[in-house]
DNA sequence: TCACGCTCCCTTTTT
DNA sequence: GGGAGCGTGA
C-alpha cells in the first residue's frame, strides 16, 4: 500500500534540511521508534514537527498513515499548512493526513464507529456552560442541595474522575465520605442525563476513547493498523486518558514523537501530567531523546531572564537556555499607582513601539485572569486602538446567541434537554416554570425523554389547557424545522442550507422580533449578533467527522465529508463546541491582541506586556502555600516571557479593585527573580503611593484583613503563638521574616509539618 | 406568568 | 463588580 518513490524521495528530502540545525535535523532524520524532542521555547518545535511529517511522506509513507495530535485547532491547521508548503515544492500532497486536536480526534472516533463506543453517531457536545446546567439539573435530580454542594466543585471532581478514567461506578465504589458520595449519586444522574439526550462532554471525548482502546483489543488492533505514524504536540499538557490514547496507539508500530517542554506544563489544575513528558523515557525505555535548547525567538535579555526565572523551580530537570539572536533592549518592569495607570503606560508604550514600525499585530497583552483585560479594553477603545480578546468563545457565550444555537440544537437532536430547558420560554411563550415542571415531573414518573412527554402535552398531569397549547406550538415549530433535515447537496449548497436553518430558527421562535422590539442599545447589539450568527452558518466550510479506513476498505477515502443537511448541522455544532481562544489570533486583521497567559501558549509577538505582575495575581491567590502550584504560576509567568520576540514588558499596579474593594497590592514575587542587570525599572514615584492609595479612599477600604504593612502583622503573630490556618489548621509560629514579597512566617503544623507562608494571604487566626 | 429589583455570594486558568 | 437566585407587584 505505502508505494516509495525512491528517485524523487531523496531530492524531495533535501530542501527539508536546508537550514535546520544538527538537533533539528535528527528529529527529521529520526526513524523507528518512539522519539522525545525536549523543545524549550523559540527552538523551532513547530518547524520540526511539520518537516519531520513532510519527510516522512517524501521517503513513502502514505499521508493517511500519519496522525498528529494538538491542543488547539490553530496548531493543527498551521501544522497543515505548513506541511502542504513544503511539499508543494516537491509535488506531493499531504492529502489525508490527519491533524486535529485530542478532543476532536475523539469526537470523530465516535461518530465513525458508533458500535464500538455504543453511542449514537449524532451526540452532541456539552459546553462548559451546558455542563454546568446539566450538572445543576443532576444536583437537583439527586436530591441534594446546590447551596452545599456548589456545581463547579461537583463538575471539577467528576471531571477530574473522567481524567482517571473512573466511570460512575467505579467512582462510587471509591467514595468513602460524605462528600464523595454525594459526587457519586450526581455523577451517576449526570451520566444517566447525558445518555438520555445522546449528549456527552469535553471529558468523554477524552475518556471515551482511552476507555474503549483499552479494553478493546479487536478494536486496538484496527486503529493500531490505521495509524503507523503519532506525532503529539504539548506533550506536557496532557493528561492520563491523552496519555493512554497516545500509547495503545502506538502499541504496535511503536513510531511516537512526542514534543514539548515541561517549564511550559500550565494545565496540571485540569489533570494534565507532567510526569507523562519527565517519564517518557521509562515507559518506552529504547526512546530516542533529542534536546532542542537553543531559541531562535527571543533576545539574549528574554531568555536570561526567562532562564534566571524559571531556575527556581525545584521540581524541574535542570536545562540551560541559549538564545541564537542580540543582545535587545532591557525589560520594561514599571509599577503603577492603580490599574488604570498600568494599562495607560502600557497603551502608551506600544503606541510609541506601533509608530516607529512595528504592527499592531506583533504586540499583546498577556495576563492571569481574563477580568483583567476589561480597563484595557476600555482605554484602547478610548484612544481607537484596534484589538481583539481572544476569547473564543465568547461570541457564542452571548445569551441571544446562546438562545439562537440552542434551537439549533433542537433541530438537530430535539432530546437535548440542556437547550430544550435554555428555549422553551425565551422569548416567553406561556410557558413558565409551574407548567414546565409540570412536563420535567411527568418525564421523570414516566421515564420517558422530556421530549416524547410534550408529544402529549394536554394528557399531564395539572398542565393547563393553554400551557398545553403552547407546547404543542412549539413541538410543530420544531419539527417544521427538523422536516428539511435530510436534504442533500454539495458543501456549497449546504451551507446555504445551513444559514436559512438558521436564519428561520431566529425568525420564527420568535428571537428576532423579541428583541427587535426592544429598542435599546443593547438590544441593537443583539439583533446584530443574531444576525452575525446566520453568516457565521454560512460561512462553515464543513467539518470531516468520519474518519475513513475504519469500517470501510477505502483507506483514502476520497471525500468523506457530510452530504446531508443534517450531517453538516452536527459538524458545524460541534465546530462550535471545540473552538479554543487562541484560535481567533489572525495576524492577518493588524489588531492588537489581549488574552491569558494560557492562551498565549504556542504564540510568538515582536512586542510582549505581562500585566497584573502581582501577589495574589500572578503568582494566583489560590496557590500561595501550595509550593507546587506556585511553580506552575512561574511556569505560566515563564510561558509569558518567552512569548517576546523582541520587547518585554513586566508590570504591576500598586493598588487594585478586589471584588469592589480597592486593595494594595505586592509585586509579584517572581520579578525579584530576575536579575536587575536585565531590568529597565521605573516606579510611580514612591510618596505617591500612599497619596494614590488615599485619593482612592472614598472606595471601602477598610473592610480589607490585609494589613498595609508586615509589621503589624508580624505584631499580631508573635514568635511562639498558637495560631489557626484555614487549610493546615492548628500550628505554631516559628519565626517571622519580613521579605519584600510579604512577612513570611515559619509555621509548624501539628498535622501537615512546618510551612513557610505569606501572612498578608494566609488566613490565619490567633489562637489564645 | 413575567418583569423588576433586591440581596447574597464568589471570585483562575480551558478543550 | 457582577451574576444568580429569590421575592414582590402588576
Amino acid at each position: 500500500m505505502d508505494l516509495p518513490k525512491p528517485s524523487s524521495a531523496a531530492a524531495a528530502l533535501q530542501p527539508l534540511l536546508a537550514g535546520l540545525t544538527p538537533a533539528q535535523r535528527s528529529v527529521v532524520d529520526h526513524r523507528g521508534g518512539p522519539l522525545l524532542v525536549n523543545a524549550g521555547p523559540g527552538s523551532g518545535k513547530t518547524t520540526v514537527v511539520t518537516h519531520r511529517i513532510a519527510s516522512l511522506i517524501a521517503e513513502g509513507v502514505a499521508p493517511w498513515r500519519i496522525l498528529g495530535l494538538t491542543f488547539t485547532n490553530k496548531a493543527a491547521e498551521e501544522m497543515r499548512g505548513r506541511v502542504e508548503a513544503l511539499l508543494e515544492h516537491a509535488g506531493l500532497t499531504a492529502e489525508g493526513v490527519l491533524l486535529c486536536t485530542f478532543h476532536s480526534f475523539g469526537a470523530r472516533l465516535m461518530r465513525t464507529l458508533p458500535d464500538d463506543f455504543g453511542i449514537p453517531p449524532r451526540f452532541v457536545i456539552l459546553d462548559a456552560a451546558d455542563q454546568k446546567s446539566a450538572i445543576k439539573q443532576a444536583i437537583r435530580a439527586a436530591n441534594l442541595d446546590p447551596k452545599s454542594f456548589p456545581p463547579a466543585s461537583i463538575s471539577a471532581a467528576i471531571s477530574t474522575a473522567k481524567n482517571q478514567l473512573k466511570n460512575a461506578e467505579a467512582y462510587e465504589s471509591e467514595a468513602v465520605d460524605f462528600l464523595t458520595r454525594a459526587v457519586a449519586k450526581t455523577y451517576h444522574t449526570y451520566e444517566a442525563r447525558l445518555r438520555e439526550q445522546e449528549a456527552v462532554d469535553f471529558d468523554d471525548l477524552l475518556m471515551r476513547p482511552a476507555i474503549a482502546l483499552r479494553d478493546q483489543p479487536e478494536l486496538r488492533a484496527r486503529l493500531t493498523r490505521r495509524w503507523t505514524h503519532l506525532l503529539i504536540d504539548e506533550y506536557q499538557d496532557t493528561n492520563y486518558a491523552q496519555f493512554l490514547v497516545a500509547d495503545l496507539l502506538v502499541s504496535e508500530a511503536r513510531n511516537v514523537t512526542v514534543v514539548g517542554d515541561p517549564d511550559q506544563s500550565i494545565y496540571g489544575w485540569r489533570g494534565a501530567n507532567i510526569g507523562n513528558i519527565l517519564e517518557f523515557e521509562m515507559r518506552y525505555p529504547d526512546a530516542k531523546v533529542i534536546p532542542l535548547g537553543e531559541n531562535f525567538r527571543s533576545t539574549k535579555t528574554i531568555v536570561a531572564a526567562a532562564d534566571a526565572l524559571i531556575r527556581n523551580n525545584e521540581q524541574r530537570k535542570p536545562k540551560d537556555l541559549v538564545a541564537a539572536n542580540d543582545t535587545g533592549q532591557k525589560i520594561r518592569v514599571r509599577r503603577l499607582d492603580d490599574e488604570r495607570a498600568e494599562a495607560q503606560d502600557v497603551v502608551d508604550h506600544f503606541r510609541e513601539v506601533e509608530r516607529s514600525g512595528t504592527p499592531w499585530s506583533e504586540m499583546a497583552v498577556l495576563y492571569r485572569m481574563n477580568a483583567l483585560s476589561r480597563v484595557f479594553e476600555e482605554i484602547l477603545r478610548r484612544e481607537g486602538v484596534p484589538y481583539i480578546v481572544a476569547k473564543g468563545t465568547s461570541f457564542f457565550e452571548r445569551k441571544e446567541v446562546r438562545d439562537a444555537i440552542g434551537y439549533v440544537r433542537l433541530v438537530a437532536n430535539p432530546r437535548d434537554e440542556v437547550a430544550l430547558e435554555r428555549v422553551i420560554n425565551m422569548p416567553p411563550r406561556g410557558i413558565g416554570a409551574t407548567s414546565w415542571s409540570r412536563v420535567i415531573g411527568e418525564a421523570r414518573a414516566t421515564s420517558q425523554p422530556v421530549w416524547d412527554v410534550m408529544q402529549s402535552s394536554s394528557r399531564i398531569d395539572g398542565i393547563s389547557s393553554r400551557a398545553a397549547k403552547a407546547i404543542e406550538q412549539f413541538v410543530e415549530m420544531v419539527q417544521t424545522w427538523r422536516s428539511t433535515l435530510s436534504q442533500t447537496g454539495d458543501l456549497e449548497s449546504l451551507s446555504v442550507d445551513l444559514s436559512d436553518v438558521v436564519q428561520r430558527v431566529i425568525d420564527d421562535s420568535g428571537l428576532a422580533v423579541h428583541y427587535a422590539r426592544g429598542g435599546t442599545e443593547e438590544d441593537h447589539d443583539r439583533v446584530e449578533n443574531l444576525d452575525e450568527l446566520v453568516s457565521a452558518a454560512a460561512d462553515f466550510p464543513g467539518a470531516v467527522s468520519h474518519l475513513p479506513g475504519l469500517t470501510d476498505d477505502q483507506m483514502e477515502g476520497s471525500d468523506p465529508s457530510p452530504r446531508t443537511l443534517d450531517g453538516h448541522l452536527f459538524g458545524w455544532l460541534e465546530s462550535i463546541s471545540l473552538v479554543a481562544d487562541s484560535d481567533q489570533v489572525d495576524p492577518s486583521r493588524g489588531v492588537l491582541t489581549l488574552m491569558s497567559l494560557h492562551a498565549s501558549k504556542g504564540l510568538e509577538f515582536e512586542e510582549v506586556a505581562v500585566v497584573g505582575c502581582e501577589e495574589s495575581i500572578l503568582p494566583h491567590m489560590r496557590s500561595i502555600g501550595d509550593s507546587s502550584a506556585i511553580e506552575e504560576e512561574r511556569r505560566l509567568l515563564f510561558v509569558g516571557i518567552t512569548r517576546a520576540k523582541q520587547r518585554l514588558s513586566l508590570t504591576s499596579a500598586k493598588s487594585r479593585p478586589v471584588r469592589g474593594f480597592r486593595e494594595r497590592t505586592m509585586e509579584s514575587q517572581f520579578l525579584c527573580e530576575i536579575p536587575e542587570e536585565l531590568i529597565d525599572r521605573w516606579e510611580s514615584n514612591a510618596s505617591a503611593e500612599t497619596d494614590s492609595f488615599l485619593n482612592h479612599e472614598s472606595s471601602p477600604v477598610g473592610s480589607s484583613r490585609r494589613g498595609p504593612g508586615g509589621r503589624r502583622l508580624a505584631n499580631l503573630f508573635p514568635v511562639g503563638c498558637l495560631v489557626e490556618h484555614e487549610q493546615f489548621g492548628v500550628g505554631r509560629v516559628e519565626a517571622i521574616m519580613p521579605r519584600p514579597s510579604g512577612t513570611t512566617a515559619r509555621i509548624d503544623f501539628r498535622y501537615d509539618g512546618v510551612k513557610t507562608i505569606i501572612l498578608e494571604y494566609a488566613k490565619l487566626e490567633r489562637l489564645e
